[in-house]
DNA sequence: CCAGAATGTGAGCTAGGACTCACGTTCGCA
DNA sequence: TGCGAACGTGAGTCCTAGCTCACATTCTGG
């Protein structure tokens, strides 16, 4: 029930008691959002989880919408950064290692807040009204693009952006899918040879490939069953 | 806002008139859910669009959710039906081609009312409650896995529930965000193609194989891009 | 130290939506 | 033809949650 279009004439924090104040309403928020969702996430509940009045809110936020669309923003754009910074140093690395890398960089960062990922990527086509394209999808995939077209010779798929779509969308989903319904599968070493399996194979459908290190997958697909995701290798 | 929890002492439909009311509702809401979101679609939008009093849809439906879900319900078994038939039809056709058949199969079903399978698939985590496991999932990854459980010895992973879990929700959100964002997708063939090249890379990354056909994908990849996918090759 | 800006407060307004109930209407059947 | 059961109706109840506003408190610069 919003009660009109939100004018976003809120106040900008100046002082530092101001950022703190948007500091604690966001992670209050996030915070409730993992807890009971987002339909019992009440604004009066948030502002009381973060210990601040209702008032204080809106003061900074237009609406319950902007308020989760600032947390999303926040949340994507750590995340974001994470997986291009490990992308840039993988930027001359051979394919198959290049690969395994990301996937458990995506996997890791899955892991500090399972949850909160999950909230946000079921919220997100919620929250994009009348057409608009995430811009962080969009970077997203502008940045896997780039990573992948000075190799386009290697690789199978002719239409880069194509297979941007598939592997960006099937791997996010994975991830999602595993935190919600098969937790172990986050901490399980084997999914992430699935992962990678899944993508090479994609890529690469081996014979393919190129100077770089074609070597074909080995070891891999017997007793891994307990080994664990760690930092890295 | 639900009142109460749903006490579920609806009446059953008897008569063919309330037959007939059941199934207004039902596609009423269907129609309003693609059209306004769940948000939008307050019950009494449904009634009126159904043609119906409000009184006479809480005669049926315990609760908005209630609708909703059994809108779900209809919906899933009708596309689940569709896919079972085409995987016992594919039953003993090589992987390559029954992939194909299966993936064109999602397709076209997705093409029959796209945004309602989308907006479906979007609100399934928000329906279920405490941990339900969703019985539609469960059958479905039952049959994918009863369908490769034959072929396990031409298989690359070893894990067949794995497998399904990654072939399943990759495909599916695949086609989902297809709708979402890039319809031309669904009628693009080198969208299909793509999709076969990442199970089948998955499954059997060139070079396993079998006495099957293991032709290793040939034609494709060039001026495919205008190709239109119809029913049946 | 003080004026004014920035910040914080929370009781309360309001819209709108889920859901009920007392009452009509139609149907099946003897 | 009449009676009970099934079916249909929609004005109205109740409640929640988003959001405002008039006022209090704290900070900053001169």
């Amino acid at each position: 029930m919003p009660r009109r279009p939100p004018v976003s004439r809120r106040r900008k924090p100046h002082q530092d008691r101001a950022q703190a104040t948007c500091e604690a309403i966001l992670t209050a928020a996030a915070r409730v959002l993992v807890k009971n969702g987002y339909e019992a996430a009440s604004t009066n509940r948030i502002a009381r989880e973060a210990g601040v009045s209702i008032g204080s809110l809106y003061q900074y936020f237009p609406s319950k919408e902007g308020l989760v669309m600032a947390v999303m923003e926040r949340h994507r754009t750590r995340s974001l950064a994470g997986f291009e910074a490990e992308l840039v140093r993988l930027a001359s690395q051979p394919l198959p290692q290049a690969i395994r890398a990301l996937v458990r960089q995506l996997l890791t960062t899955k892991l500090e807040n399972p949850r909160l990922h999950q909230v946000l990527h079921e919220l997100a086509p919620r929250m994009r009204q009348l057409g608009q394209v995430d811009p962080h999808e969009q970077r997203l995939f502008r940045l896997v693009r780039a990573f992948l077209a000075p190799r386009a010779e290697e690789l199978r798929p002719k239409d880069l952006d194509m297979a941007v779509f598939v592997l960006v969308h099937s791997v996010e989903t994975l991830c999602i899918k595993a935190v919600a319904d098969r937790p172990d599968y986050l901490t399980n070493e084997a999914f992430l040879d699935e992962l990678c399996a899944l993508m090479q194979g994609y890529l690469q459908p081996a014979g393919a490939s190129s100077r770089t290190t074609p070597k074909k997958m080995t070891g891999r697909g017997r007793s891994s069953a307990s080994r664990e995701i760690s930092a890295r290798p």
